[in-house]
DNA sequence: ATGCAAAATATCGTATACACTTTTGGCCTC
DNA sequence: GAGGCCAAAAGTGTATACGATATTTTGCAT
């Protein structure tokens, strides 16, 4: 109670400074497709990649496994989540159960600057898409996701965000695992309807434009029965 | 694999064995109220209260800060969740967002016996309304949140499963610490009502029904700003 | 007596160590 | 030569230990 006034200044949302920082370091290079599903996560080469011990690197994928992107086996070990064509369908399901919902929330809070960031948002996408390569296609995934992020923060409902957070993250995994073409390509320009449903302020386009959005995603899919198959395939290299 | 008449079945991710024993000993704690909001729930006291050590209390408490039941803070200790009345309003717009769509899910596969099954929890729902006491006030909030987590396990996600877990958990949160009344008991005559609507295949009653159930609790809730004070209170005791 | 400061204490953050389970490689047997 | 069994190795599960940080207490000066 003595000293000055740094209480209000604290950041505050650091859980763990190191666990937490890996956690985001791995969440990322799976969404980004680095870490390919199926993928063993040793304890130990974790800890020795991130200059740390077993206990944080053990810490960071349990976090993991709760967002539901790494899985954990009892004795076994961790793997990059592996998502089968069922659990893909289950969280796009979640994503059309929910998604029309946080639209209309953010409908009725959402600003001026906010659309613009939006707008922003959506510009960048399509500069991603003009791009070739790899690595651009992964920002592009990314992009994708942010919108729809972008649409939860606003909404102000932080537990919907964090939701959909891991929603996003997970269907950039089956995007990654099932995708066939230019998935999230047709994508964009679906995204820019919405906004603009947005500034006319017709909710009920947005949500129809949102559901068509996520079923051309969905579409674009293919869910066919690969199974375990393709772990042994990545081992087998 | 989908052995279809699993009803509640608990999710088989034991990641450990000792951890999430312990996990699930203080969610249910947390939920029936034997553990109050803002309890400091210190790693050594924990472990020592489950004969483990720091390692696995730590973990468990990890795990419960995930959803949202307890919040650990940096070199400070976890504590019980005290939700505001600000994050007692998102969970409770959550669920107003997601259970009319589980509601629909769940009507497009339930099969007979699990409309049975559903009954049956009313009547158990019924018969701790008789009781009085604190004690079956505990069991009847739980009771109460295990209609609406069969609902969401019928309709076959387990994402949105999962999800409702967390939610009717927290707002067991909510509703002991914000309940003014028998809150749940003008619920049980609404759950009711929500099944019957079920049989009669009549879904879009239903979800009006449910809308209206969850409005109904929400508004048994005072959600004056008390803000801090009880923390304080609950250290100085 | 009160307020500030510094040491003492308690608790968390992280690392290391040990025990047990799973896997793998080799050897023996059929 | 094939298959099964045993042993060694690798890796996870859990416990303990040590260092860092916040809180409390105590002593001193005003």
């Amino acid at each position: 109670m003595n000293s000055s006034a740094d209480a209000l200044l604290t950041p505050g949302d650091a859980t763990d400074s190191g666990a937490q920082q890996i956690r985001e370091a791995i969440r990322d290079a799976i969404v980004e497709r680095r870490l390919a599903p199926g993928t063993k996560l040793s304890e130990s080469d974790v800890g020795a990649l991130f200059s740390v011990s077993r206990t944080l690197a053990r810490a960071a994928l349990q976090a993991l496994s709760y967002e539901g992107l790494v899985s954990v086996e009892k004795n076994r070990g961790a793997f990059v989540a592996y998502p089968s064509p069922e659990e893909a369908r289950q969280i796009f399901a979640a994503r059309r159960l929910v998604e029309p919902g946080i639209l209309r929330s953010a409908a009725e809070r959402i600003t001026a600057p906010q659309l613009a960031q939006l707008r922003q948002l959506l510009v960048e996408e399509g500069r991603l898409m003009g791009e070739r390569g790899q690595p651009a296609r992964r920002a592009e995934i990314k992009a994708s996701g942010d919108f729809h992020l972008m649409l939860a923060s606003i909404s102000g409902n932080l537990i919907m965000q964090r939701f959909m957070e891991e929603l996003v993250a997970r269907s950039s995994l089956v995007i990654a695992l099932y995708g066939q073409s230019s998935a999230s390509s047709c994508g964009h320009a679906e995204h820019g309807d919405i906004i603009t449903a947005l500034e006319r302020k017709d909710v009920d386009t947005a949500c129809d434009l949102m559901l068509h959005h996520i079923a051309h995603i969905e579409a674009d899919l293919d869910l066919r029965e690969r199974k375990s198959f393709g772990l042994k395939e990545a081992f087998e290299r």
